[in-house]
RNA sequence: CGCGGGGUGGAGCAGCCCGGUAGCUCGUCAGGCUCAUAACCUGAAGGUCGGAGGUUCAAAUCCUUCCCCCGCAA
């Protein structure tokens, strides 16, 4: 087929590549390079670096709510437009461009974790499996029909990293899927009254919060590592939290304990243990490992 | 030129400001001790102190430059 690929962080980037292996990409569209990393420098999108490197067109439009941005887009004549984590509103006219229309990728099972942060907020709500759902582009943010669904298990272990990894690889082989399958596949009407949002994550959600209880906190801890990783202060210096587990010690809230090479949190009735930590200037290692020369007491 | 931290035996850190034969915790190896513990004791091996220049009688420590890692901000 025929694609117009239309997306910009290494999520989007795994449905790329797949699509390229069988398909004709016409043309990719992302975000605009942004100032952004140490030096301030411009830095492109993922998606915009593999497909420059592979030869194909980049285009990145800051909207695409004018007129001669609509008819760029549907003179490219593609099949289909494949959405995956863009970042751009597609106005009705892009929606019904093309023949078969736009299909997006996104990574929760719908309608469940409509929204920003899929990936981390059903972590952070104790969710026992996840996903990613292929549907169709609609009006409504995330409300579109459903395709296709592919699910995955969290786990304790499981962090907004690993889990993020997984549904970049499981969405692209059911974007695969969907376009080899299209007439078989019957779209669903989502059912809203089971749907939830998952809002963005601001700034202040990565102070650690030892107002939670221990299960809340190590869930938040997961969900939010590698990024952005909740983090504390100590002796005036930041570290990052990037894996933990509840604990059975009863520690003074608020409060940090070591014992050995184990270092616990106190928080709201009882404690988690920090696994992996990340100390400012340092690169992220196992607690163990920090704490043969760092002592925290 | 956005701000800043760091690269020291296998691992993590100290030492650097106030130059003078490299230290701590852990690991490894050998031996010992213990009912047991985040165990403990004795000894040993292992380092071009990121690279290259420079200053100096002498540089991990001061100066110049390069490479690599990371935090903040956006």
């Amino acid at each position: 087929m025929k694609i117009v690929f239309m997306g910009t962080p290494d999520f989007a980037l795994e449905a790329l590549k797949a699509l390229a292996t069988e398909h004709e990409i016409l043309a990719v569209y992302t975000k605009e390079p942004k100032i952004s990393g140490r030096g301030n420098k411009l830095l492109k999108t993922p998606v915009h670096m593999w497909a420059e490197e592979h030869n194909i067109e980049v285009r990145t439009p800051k909207t695409l709510r004018n007129e001669e941005e609509q008819r760029k887009f549907a003179e490219l004549k593609a099949d289909i437009a494949v959405v995956a984590a863009y970042g751009l509103i597609l106005p009705q006219p892009v929606l019904r461009a093309y023949p078969l229309g736009c299909i997006n990728i996104h990574a929760s099972l719908l309608p469940r974790w409509r929204g920003a942060a899929p990936i981390q907020r059903s972590i952070e709500a104790g969710d026992k499996v996840s996903g990613v759902t292929i549907m169709k582009v609609a009006a409504g943010l995330d409300t579109g029909d459903m395709l296709l669904k592919g699910e995955v298990e969290i786990t304790p272990d499981t962090t907004g990293g690993d889990l993020h990894d997984k549904l970049a690889a499981i969405g692209a082989d059911l974007v695969m899927k969907t376009l080899r399958e299209w007439k078989n596949i019957k779209p669903q009407v989502q059912d809203d009254s089971l749907s939830c949002y998952a809002s963005k994550i601001e700034k202040d959600e990565s102070v650690l919060d030892c107002e939670l209880n221990a299960e809340v906190l190590a869930r938040k801890i997961m969900a939010f590592s590698p990024y952005p990783a909740i983090y504390f202060e100590h002796k005036g210096e930041r570290f990052k939290i990037l894996r933990a587990k509840v604990a059975d010690e009863h520690i003074e809230k608020g409060s940090i304990k070591q014992f050995g090479n184990r270092l616990f949190i106190g928080c709201n009735g009882g404690a988690v243990e920090v696994k992996e930590i990340q100390r400012q200037g340092k690169r992220a290692m196992a607690t163990e490992e920090l704490l043969r020369g760092y002592s925290f007491n």
